[in-house]
DNA sequence: GAGATTTTATGCTAAAAAACATAATTAGAA
DNA sequence: TTCTAATTATGTTTTTTAGCATAAAATCTC
């Protein structure tokens, strides 16, 4: 418990988290109240039809979102970097979970339910709006994504996909590694598309020498061309 | 400018509204300083890249919000019906409007503008909820749209399509008749396929005895099997 | 109301992507 | 470590859907 709590603290500290919006007290109140939680690697976080429990703080991890489709095919809808939130928006809607969130690798969640979310919500409008700003952020996301995925072709897809891991994760030291390591499966269900077409596509792009492959450590070579493979569809 | 007001009056009466949060007095000066635009069954509304000016509530009419892709083909992202938000997603994102607004008939809509609105926002966190629970629903819709729209094959998108108008605009007199005209071409970009395949599953699905065309005006005859289209993928 | 334009309808062809099959490689468990 | 299971790789076939063509019907414009 006393671990727990540490290990949140790196959360309330950071300048690109929503706890910024809080006056002192706000923020005193959120570090009693919180409850920091810790999932290993495929671990679940939450999955469809459950109860939504509050605000979920990312402090550490990557987490993907997904949504089963037909004959269980998952659609990745969103994937989360440190310092994103999770888990309201089926609160505000009113309605149960409608997506899946598993750790992608080791994560510390913050929890502050929703009790405590809505007095925080009704005292402080700036922590409102920053609310409202991660939605609209989002809802313009997944419009977007939503035509990408429906319009472009598998290599327009990918290499958009490809750019978005780039730009949510960032790229290692080297300058070119994005820092994110996910299985073929995994991008292709971020990409609308079949593992194996995943596979097939990610070779020709690395035979095209657009990035290298090793292993599932993905190198871009040459970000022009794979803009230009994203935006012509 | 008389008329004008005149045609909101409805709007800030209706239970269905968010003005219902307001106070008496937020109200009235909603009253005073919202203005009221008139448009034309196929006037834009606003377009991708323009700056968004505030909310805009639907009083009258039917609009549809679409984002164009490959080849300028437009994918429909969103319907809205009396009383839905519009136009603001944009403002709190902080980026310029990434779709359009086209009155599918003659419209009328109430403007509030971002200042007046950032004002009702501060002091009225039930306002404010108001419109996070619009954006939480518009993404759940979104999500489950683009899964949807990528995973089930033409026949089922186009079952969704069709009940999500009943849903969403409701039935005539005679209970079966979808309460909106919309050329085939507009049904194709709202279930992601081309005109003529819109055209060809439509009329399949009236020699199947599913539904009846007459024109623009389709009836559901058969719900039950509509719904397993739509679900079956 | 005649002519032009747009929308709807249907058939045919081509392209894209899924599905399937089979190995090779890698990672995980006993 | 060795065996097993999962992941990655690549070739082939089949299905789905887009693209194109043509014509009929409906709507708009002068």
């Amino acid at each position: 418990m006393m671990q727990k709590n540490i290990d949140c603290e790196k959360c309330f500290e950071s300048p690109d988290v929503i706890f910024t919006k809080l006056t002192p007290e706000q923020l005193n109140f959120v570090r009693e109240r919180h409850s920091c939680a810790h999932y290993k690697k495929n671990d679940i976080i939450f999955k469809e039809e459950d109860e939504p429990i509050g605000l979920l703080v990312l402090c550490e991890g990557k987490v993907k979102v997904f949504r089963e489709g037909v004959g269980r095919r998952e659609q990745i809808v969103r994937m989360v970097k440190p310092f994103g939130l999770m888990g309201f928006r089926a609160l505000f809607a009113e309605e149960n979970h409608i997506a899946t969130a598993m750790a992608l690798e080791d994560t510390v969640l913050c929890i502050i339910d929703k009790d405590d979310l809505m007095k925080l919500i009704r005292e402080n409008s700036d922590f409102a709006i920053g609310l409202i700003r991660s939605l609209a952020s989002d809802l313009g996301f997944s419009n977007r994504r939503t035509v990408a995925l429906t319009q472009k072709h598998i290599r327009g897809r990918l290499a958009e996909s490809i750019l978005f891991l780039k730009e949510t994760y960032g790229l290692e030291d080297d300058d070119s590694t994005i820092k994110i390591y996910l299985s073929r499966e995994d991008i292709a269900n971020l990409s609308n598309m079949t593992t194996s077409n995943a596979i097939r596509t990610l070779s020709t792009f690395s035979s095209e020498g657009v990035i290298s492959i090793n292993g599932r450590k993905i190198k871009i070579l040459d970000i022009k061309k794979l803009e230009r493979i994203s935006s012509l569809g």
